[in-house]
DNA sequence: CTCTAATCGAGACGGTACGTCGCGTCTTACG
DNA sequence: CGTAAGACGCGACGTACCGTCTCGATTAGAG
């Protein structure tokens, strides 16, 4: 939205401390939004837990938002490296699985990264990837809609994110098939303009 | 979603000088919010616009999202107020239109809304009063889902906001019986689970 | 030092209410000064204390320190009636005894007034005092000394006012006697420029 | 007098930038207090003179009142430095000369601490410094005398301080020769209980 | 296997905004 | 209609965090 400088630094050479203090913030910053929320962590958390000294942060992201980000890009396309084969296929509801199962695999940090008021830049790093695939895709295979690709890609984002985050919310209410269901049938299914094809 | 403190101070004694101020505070937000977004706005930009004092703020709001959760709330029920008598009717592209035509009225306002770093916040407040609403909805005319009614605000709050955000931000793609079309097509018809009584 | 404001304002009309106030303003002041120091005491205390309004206060002092300042003329007067018809006279030792004794029957006042932050008005007057008295006081009688004589007064009134703070901070470590020798000793002689008349 | 923090906050590694520091904003306080009195006189205003931040300011003292503590400690740590080695030897007169012609020497600096609203302040530095010497003392060295030791420091500081003063804010009226009798006459004398040694 | 340069820890620093507190003025509502 | 209650403008305070910087200590990896 607001932020500046959403990418890590780059460094010159290829050296095996940079990946570890870097791997050491980013899982830092995830155990920290286990407790708290985004903004009531301070850099100087981070790096305390980290076990790194303050400057050294800045060595390698320029701001506090750059690491959110570089957490939330490796996840999301962990996330979508799953999804996506089977997301444009026939069966939509399948894909719906796959991703639900992914998250309910990984609960502590989804919950973390979409209840601890980072959900805005997950939503913003799931778009941009979600626009880049959408972008990437043969314009022949592409569903014909009267919805505009990216307002597509942005509605289907934002459902994603709600049902998961509901669903992270209230454990126990519904089950794996339950909320994939609901998933394909209000996001997916309205976006490729389809009957549902396997109606549960 | 992280903020403590989310209401106004509630005054002992009614006095107009304090409806004034709050006005004055509240139109000031929204001024600076067209020009730039929330958090690069000060408190002390605000008080300066509204011709306030600094510690005045205070007596009035307990932080810098109290008064944007004041104003988001006005918003919001003001909005509601004229979509809503429709909303559940027969007819919910008529209610989309609606929607879509005082957005459009207002499209200032509620661009600084929505694409002013606040639409998290409006979001919530939506959420609020939406899943109000439903709860005050006698369960006898609330439709049978499978899909649970809080998600089922959340959901749809989640993409009106998305899709009006969209809108706002790529005038002239789309006309208001367009976009109101795709509302009803991608978030109300699939929660109520209908066919679409209307299609454009 | 540093006040503007230093006097109590001057009312139009003698009316009884406006003396009361200022009456209940001092004693309330004086309360408070035994429990904390007088920068720690605001205003708002003072008022709630006396039983006034907060506007009120300002009716009859501008400030914190007009009141504090009133206090001190006061009761410096009410010291100063006692000591001085024999401070010139050839006995001052007896003059010390009786503001010894004067200052003792007031213990917590003058402990309130001497070390509850209060010490340097109370210097101020006291000297203010002291140089209109030496003014007043005609040359024949005057000592004649290479002290210039308001000299004399301020290292007197400091003196006075050190010895006192000592004795008052230190209970039950001199009797009456003892301190009003000592007081003689190392003030009023040296200035009076005598041997001691009366040595202990 | 009521002040609760009155030291600077002690680094744990020595670093040459935070003496750097330090000494800049007493320097910055002595200049401004030439000019104005020492509550006229905001932190603000001796960050901006001594070219520090203002959040720096708290991370070496804790208030205002601490810097002009530390001030005060330096000074008159440097005058008796001077003035004692003479204090209880034979010629007290000649450490008055001494005293005074230090003081003569820095009048600007001493004007500003003893007329500027820090007089309070360099008379519990005076007091504190004077008890730690007289405690120091040895026994045998020390004049027997009814004053008690506290009380003799007490007021003797306060004489010295008042005198200082009194000189400082009439120059050309007495020389230095002059003061420094009358300070030994009037202060050092008395406590001594002795005959004066040199009339002059 | 060394040596050189990049990385790191530590933390002082300038800066900006925060939220608090008290003063002294001025308005409002109530008795 | 006067007087309390208290809203208000003002400005300093002390706190928190940011991002920059300098200084040594350490250590990786190139020669």
């Amino acid at each position: 939205m607001n932020q500046i400088s959403r990418t890590a630094i780059t460094p010159k050479r290829k050296d095996v401390r940079i990946e570890r203090t870097r791997s050491a913030l980013r899982t830092a910053l995830l155990q920290l939004l286990d407790h708290r929320s985004f903004d009531q962590i301070t850099i100087r958390d981070i790096c305390t837990r980290a076990g790194s000294g303050y400057a050294t942060y800045f060595r390698h992201y320029p701001d506090k938002h750059a690491l959110l980000n570089d957490v939330a890009a490796v996840e999301v396309t962990e996330l979508l490296k799953r999804a996506l084969p089977i997301l444009f296929s026939v069966d939509s509801y399948a894909a719906c699985v796959t991703l639900c199962g992914y998250v309910d695999q990984n609960r502590e940090l989804w919950s973390a990264l979409l209840t601890g008021g980072a959900s805005g830049t997950l939503r913003e790093e799931f778009a941009r990837q979600g626009q880049q695939l959408a972008k990437d895709q043969s314009p022949a295979t592409r569903p014909q809609s009267r919805v505009p690709a990216d307002l597509a890609v942005a509605f289907g984002v934002s459902g994603v994110v709600e049902i998961l985050t509901w669903w992270l919310q209230h454990p126990n209410t519904c089950t794996l098939d339950q909320i994939a269901d609901i998933l394909n049938r209000l996001v997916i299914a309205p976006i490729l303009h389809r009957e549902l094809i396997r109606a549960t």
